[in-house]
RNA sequence: GGGGCGGUAGCUCAGUCGGUUAGAGCAGAGGACUCAUAAUCCUUGGGUCGUGGGUUCGAGCCCCACCCGCCCUACCA
């Protein structure tokens, strides 16, 4: 029994948030969670809303509101995707808490104080019109290369080479098409060289472990060839104030979000900890070497996680090239594992809300199980390679698999005793082959288990559903309808499967956490096996406006291993717990990505 | 441009340290069964492992070059 920190990424609140992002992030966090529950394990699950940077202005600007009015319909939207999907944080949080603003306060006081923060002046664009720094992508002009119109500051898209933005002919603001002004500005950058070789040492001791995916690991060894001091402070009046006399009272310069926001998996485990009455409960897991901390996320976030992340902590701590002392939240782990998926595609595409490849989580969810759902991606998601989300593939998951497979092997089975006992018969003798069933749904425990605790969900559900198969040609195999002329024999062989169907519900519980309690009510059960997350609204710890967040009580799950079923437990005649869909939906939905 | 990941059956993918005849699911074909949402079970066809070289007794796997897709590299997050 371990103390294990599951750090699930933070999604961008500039709008709602499709498939791809959950697919990427909230299953496979939610999945592994729900295992390490049920294997004994004290689980923190922590996630929720970043709501600062530029785009976040952008967007409110567009739709007229002011950020933090774009940023509570963003966050209300993104949470009850997740709860709805069954993630089962315990604490969803956002990044405009006031306990969030003083989090990252310390943090910053902690690496400043230990030095790790050069000061350096650079030279970007602004905003006339509101004094806000123009990110680079947000401007566009004439290529000086080849002349291209459409170039934007960092890059060129014509001819692919990169650029700055001051060298850009007749540069214009992609936002209100006025020029940019070119300033001089003061930074803090994260002494990234200092942390080298402390990050090196934590990296080559993760490597050494062998757990990490091959791509997660070589990537950030890579990145650490090149290391420089990054900027941790912007030219943006939308974020955390920088906590030192002379910066925190200018409206224009705010902490980078990128420096906020992976802060938060620390400040949301501290809300999460005065929330429940013991404020200090948060350090079982930060400050006890001894602690697991795994953090998911897609490709793109990887460099955020496995450097600027352990950097910070690394900084905070003292323990880069010029030494230091923390201060009160102690010395702080580093994670154990930066669990990264790659990328889920759209029918062959990239999602692009402009270009309206996209299917957004709630709109799914609103026609579909997300049981269905979750299927898909632990089955086929983008666990270690890109991977296309169709219609026409989501519908045969469902229909083949799910339904044909593991839906109609509870049916039947429910069917058989209701129609022949009315509830579960006791057990005869035992065949050989009644053994061989027994013991196939019972190593599926060890084996599953095993494969979600690396990490490999894919080979982990198709493996359960392996030995799903397994049972139904064991019933095939008995024909129990037809031996109702020997009530023992018929008795032991549908006890023999209803012990199956409970075995692998719990072992499908992680994924189909939804169906998991139905097939346990269908059975005589509470359905109460796998907990589910709710929605409270809650007021600001520390006097802000209230929000909502997601939260739970999760000590209920089941534990992971056989539960011998009662003799004597009633089972009625099941109703269908899965839903088949008609093929007709995929031109439904493909009608309506056009 | 630089770094990284990937390309295996019609589709989606697995393939450990280089080792026998390259696997699974689905789709296709044939059969069995009737408890079950026409579900299930059995049998079966299907491959130039992106391309071209190389190393080796032996290459899907290692090396080189190239083609294609994707990610990172940027003051997006």
């Amino acid at each position: 029994m371990s103390k294990v920190l599951s750090a699930v990424a933070w999604p961008y609140a500039n709008g709602p948030r499709h498939i791809g992002h959950v697919a990427g992030f909230g299953v496979p966090s939610d999945v592994f969670s729900r295992y390490m529950r049920m294997a004994g394990h004290d689980v923190l699950m922590v996630s929720g809303s970043d709501e600062h940077g530029t785009p976040i202005l952008i967007a409110a600007d567009e739709a007229g509101l002011t950020p933090q009015e774009l940023a509570d319909r963003n966050h209300r939207i993104i949470a009850e995707d997740l709860a709805s999907l069954g993630c089962t944080y315990d604490l969803y949080t956002r990044t405009t808490t006031r306990n969030h603003h003083a989090v990252v306060q310390e943090l910053f006081l902690g690496v400043y104080e230990n030095g790790y923060f050069v000061e350096q002046t650079t030279y970007g664009a602004i905003s006339p019109s509101t004094g806000r720094t123009l990110p680079d992508r947000y401007i566009e002009g004439t290529c000086p290369i080849c002349g291209y119109d459409g170039a934007r500051g960092d890059q060129c898209d014509n001819c692919g080479n990169q650029l700055d933005p001051a060298d850009l002919k007749n540069p214009r603001s992609k936002i209100n098409g006025e020029t940019p002004e070119f300033i001089e500005t003061q930074h803090f950058f994260l002494d990234l060289p200092a942390l080298a070789d402390a990050l090196k040492e934590w990296l080559d001791e993760r490597e050494a472990t062998g757990l990490w995916r091959p791509n997660v690991i070589r990537f950030s060894q890579n990145i650490l060839k090149e290391i420089r001091p990054r900027a941790m402070t912007r030219d943006i009046d939308w974020g955390i104030a920088v906590p030192l006399d002379g910066w925190r009272e200018q409206p224009t310069k705010k902490l980078y979000v990128w420096f906020d926001a992976v802060v938060g998996y620390l400040s949301a485990s501290i809300e999460w900890a005065r929330r429940t009455g013991d404020d200090d409960a948060w350090r079982q897991w930060w400050n006890d070497p001894e602690a697991l901390s795994y953090y998911f996320m897609g490709k793109d976030n990887i460099t955020f996680h496995s450097q600027i992340w352990p950097a910070e902590l690394l900084a905070y701590s003292g323990k880069g090239s010029l030494g230091g002392k923390p201060r009160e939240y102690g010395e702080l782990n580093l994670p154990t594992e930066v669990v990264s998926s790659e990328f889920l595609t759209m029918e062959g595409r990239k999602f692009s809300s402009s270009k309206k490849v996209v299917i957004y989580v709630r709109d799914l969810l609103s026609r579909y199980q997300a049981d269905a759902f979750r299927y898909f991606v632990a089955s086929a998601g983008p666990e270690s390679q890109d991977s296309d989300f169709t219609w026409s593939e989501f519908v045969r998951r469902t229909n083949d698999e799910l339904v044909a497979g593991w839906g109609n092997l509870v049916n039947r089975t429910a069917n058989l005793i209701a129609k022949n006992f009315g509830e579960i018969p006791p057990l005869g003798d035992l065949t050989p082959e009644d053994e061989a069933v027994l013991a196939t749904a019972e190593a599926a425990f060890g084996v599953v288990g095993d494969l979600i605790g690396r990490h490999r969900q894919k080979q982990a559900i198709g493996e359960a559903m392996r030995a799903v198969g397994e049972v139904n040609k064991y019933v095939s195999d008995t024909e129990p309808w037809k031996i109702k002329d020997d009530p023992t024999r018929l008795g032991t062989v549908l006890h023999v499967v209803a012990q199956c169907v409970a075995d692998l519900n719990i072992v499908l519980a992680p994924f189909l956490p939804f169906a998991a309690n139905q097939v346990d009510l269908a059975f005589g059960g509470r359905g109460e096996i796998a907990p589910m997350p709710r929605i409270d609204e809650v007021d600001d710890l520390d006097g802000g406006a209230p929000y909502p967040i997601i939260t739970g009580d999760y000590a209920s799950a089941v534990t992971w291993q056989r539960h011998p079923i009662a003799v004597g437990t009633p089972v009625a005649k099941p109703t269908p717990i899965f839903t088949k869909l008609d093929p007709s939906i995929v031109d439904e939905e493909l009608a309506r990505l056009a």
